[in-house]
DNA sequence: GCAATTCGTTGACCAAAGTCAATAAAGGAG
DNA sequence: CTCCTTTATTGACTTTGGTCAACGAATTGC
């Protein structure tokens, strides 16, 4: 639990009451590599904080597979837009190795919310923190080439490099696997 | 006023000492047509919303201006990035036609989140609010091509069509102003 | 109201990514 | 270890949007 509490103190200092009403609401589950965490359809009600192993979120739009984010331990995983409109998932969420979290769901979230204003402000702060990630995404999207995205990968020195197959990585690119094959081919 | 309180009241009701003082941070400020709310490198400090007029709010990326958003009466216009991150933006905020705008800076808003728990609560529901948003659109630069996109402004009436250049709203989606006409053209 | 700019359309050509197919390389299951 | 499936690479060709240029239509500024 220490990992998540890390993670909170970068955005406010919870106090040792909000912190134990906190984890008092967390429950620690695991999910088998290939395992769903979410399904389409599905409402997802729930944010879970990963303590191992690692998720991919991914959609099917016309007829095949296309990833959307990869998630790793001491990240948070969650539909944010389902869990927000409270409406079904069009993603699936997929444990790429076994996998333990620690999950929250969406009631237990508002009770906190109600009864402390420093959760509150947290989780003011991961919204606002969300909203920067898939704003940074989709600049990537409107400004750069899929090979000026893929350098970046590169020059981050992204895990996903070495942890994720080729094939997803050029799907979380928005692109096919032969393409990406031929950008890392022309060096 | 009112209709920024009603802009409000989809997220949490103000009590009317927490509109009082929402209200007395709010100054009133009007910017002629082409004037610039926001300069690129300039911070954002501010978050202001719109009586009367519209924005566009654009970068100029490789030499060409690139559309993100428009922004008409009744929306909150910020670049909500820099705002954030208090990082200097890379965006400029042009006003389309004469504007009248309510403008909150960082700071008040700040002591308006210490002093009320609903002001905070608002926060939250805002930032997540715009991450919907922006997520909505980043789906749309991941899964349709410029064509569905297009089809999706006529689907929904968007005011864009009526109300902005044609050349603007090709930058909007992403597109050349000769595509958007070949677009238009066929069929 | 007229001239000058800006905007929208169209055509010919180009570049980049997708598609389809073949094959090589890598990984897993038994 | 070996076979079988999955993944990565490469080639030939297609598709889509971009580029450059010309021209007509619409705005705007005087």
């Amino acid at each position: 639990m220490e990992a998540l509490r890390t993670y909170f103190n970068q955005f406010v200092q919870l106090s040792d009451a909000e912190w134990d009403d906190f984890k008092a609401c967390m429950s620690k589950e695991t999910v088998p590599k290939k395992g769903l965490l979410l399904e389409e359809g599905e409402k997802c009600n729930f944010i879970a904080f990963i303590q191992e192993g690692a998720f991919r979120f991914y959609t099917v739009k016309k007829g095949e597979e296309s990833i959307t984010a990869f998630f790793f331990a001491g990240d948070f995983v969650t539909n944010y837009r389902s869990f927000l409109t409270n409406k079904p998932s069009n993603h699936y969420i997929e444990a790429l190795q076994d996998a333990v979290i620690l999950k929250i769901n969406l009631q237990q979230l508002q009770q906190l919310y109600n009864k402390h204003k420093t959760i509150e402000r947290l989780g003011r702060l991961i919204a606002e923190n969300l909203y920067l990630v898939v704003a940074n995404r989709l600049d990537a999207f409107m400004f750069e080439t899929p090979t000026e995205r893929y350098e970046q990968l590169v020059k981050r020195g992204s895990k996903l490099l070495s942890e994720i197959p080729q094939y997803m990585v050029a799907s979380y690119l928005g692109i096919k696997p032969e393409t990406l094959s031929r950008i890392r081919a022309r060096k």
